[in-house]
DNA sequence: CACAGCGTTGCACGCAGTGCACGTTGCTAC
DNA sequence: GTAGCAACGTGCACTGCGTGCAACGCTGTG
């Protein structure tokens, strides 16, 4: 029976990954991301080249694996917040997981100033943030009130809150982290949605 | 002198511009993204694939050089609207120039379906619009009330108003466009911004 | 001990993208 | 008209990403 290994490898192979991602992370943000080459994360990692592509899809994977579970996180989340709240609550509600999750300040203005810092990274970051859209407007769908386009209502205001989130985040960076990202999210969301 | 050359040059430039991305577009329609290599394309349009890269940054901008132009285009017109226009009003009208260029329904179609098929594309062009948020959220900034955060209050309507436009852009799509785009649109804003 | 399954690895290959150097073309100046 | 100049096209060699394939070692099992 196999009923308890499969488990068990999975477990040892989610460690591998985030240890994988980590040392290639350290990496990118020493010396650049184009400045890396997989040899060198594989090297460091003390692992072969052929290796890496058995845990990541591709090199923009190694940076950006964080950002998927970040995605199942807040939908995770949206789906436990009760069904008669209004969408802009839960989905502020819902973000919020994110500060949870994360590690220091410092951490967070590393890896971020990474992702922006080089194209490939920024649209593999963009692209991603667009598939939360398809995480969160299912959720979304059901709390608004009966529409014959209520399918793109759900999706146009995930993206929305998405779209605040993220350019409160990129404020955020712009001013060092000394602020609080939700008081950014907040603007942000006032500046668009006239309650 | 050659105060006459150098606009010859680049208008000879764009021109061989254009047909390169032209024919590339078709084969990449035709036969896929990822399985058309640069070499067909170069073959195909009569040059050496070095060629291509004297016109081109990278392949993706071979397939997605039309994007660019087109937030310029928004951007221009948005800076002739009204200064005490109210923003999403500008931002409408200024969205419009798009069908004014568009060729026809089924061309749109089908360079969609190629962007929207391909992760890669679909990075890309998710990225080119978050850089359309530079240009217009400059144009928006001085129409806002006086505030403290009003950079990103206007960061955060275009980019609204782009998510907007983005996720009516997909609903045309999935229904082949049968209706009209900015019906769409206007039920997107709706949606999110109510007035 | 033999065996089977699984992950790791090396190897060879195709393709994207770059630097460089050479040939061609077309315009400028004399 | 001709010499020269500048831009462009092209070939070549090279690095690096990504993939298919086959072999190897490890671990648990009968």
């Amino acid at each position: 029976m196999n009923r308890k290994q499969t488990p068990l490898r999975e477990q040892t192979r989610n460690v591998v990954r985030s240890l994988l991602a980590q040392t290639a992370v350290e990496l990118f943000a020493a010396q650049g991301y184009d400045d890396t080459t997989l040899d060198e994360v594989a090297a460091a990692a003390g692992v072969s080249r052929r290796t890496l592509f058995n845990y990541f899809r591709n090199k923009e994977d190694l940076a950006l694996s964080g950002l998927s579970e970040q995605g199942e996180l807040i939908a995770a989340s949206l789906a436990e917040r009760p069904a008669d709240e209004d969408p802009w609550t839960s989905l502020r509600a819902a973000f919020q997981v994110l500060e949870e999750i994360e590690t220091t300040a410092e951490r967070r203005l590393e890896l971020i100033t990474l992702l922006f810092g080089n194209e490939t990274l920024r649209a593999g970051h963009a692209e991603k943030q667009a598939r939360w859209q398809d995480l969160l407007a299912p959720l979304i769908e059901p709390r608004l009130p009966e529409s014959d386009r209520r399918a793109l209502e759900a999706r146009t205001i995930a993206a929305a809150a998405i779209a605040c989130l993220q350019a409160a985040n990129e404020e955020w960076v712009r001013l060092s982290g000394q602020v609080d990202l939700f008081d950014l999210y907040d603007t942000a969301v006032r500046a668009i949605h006239r309650t």
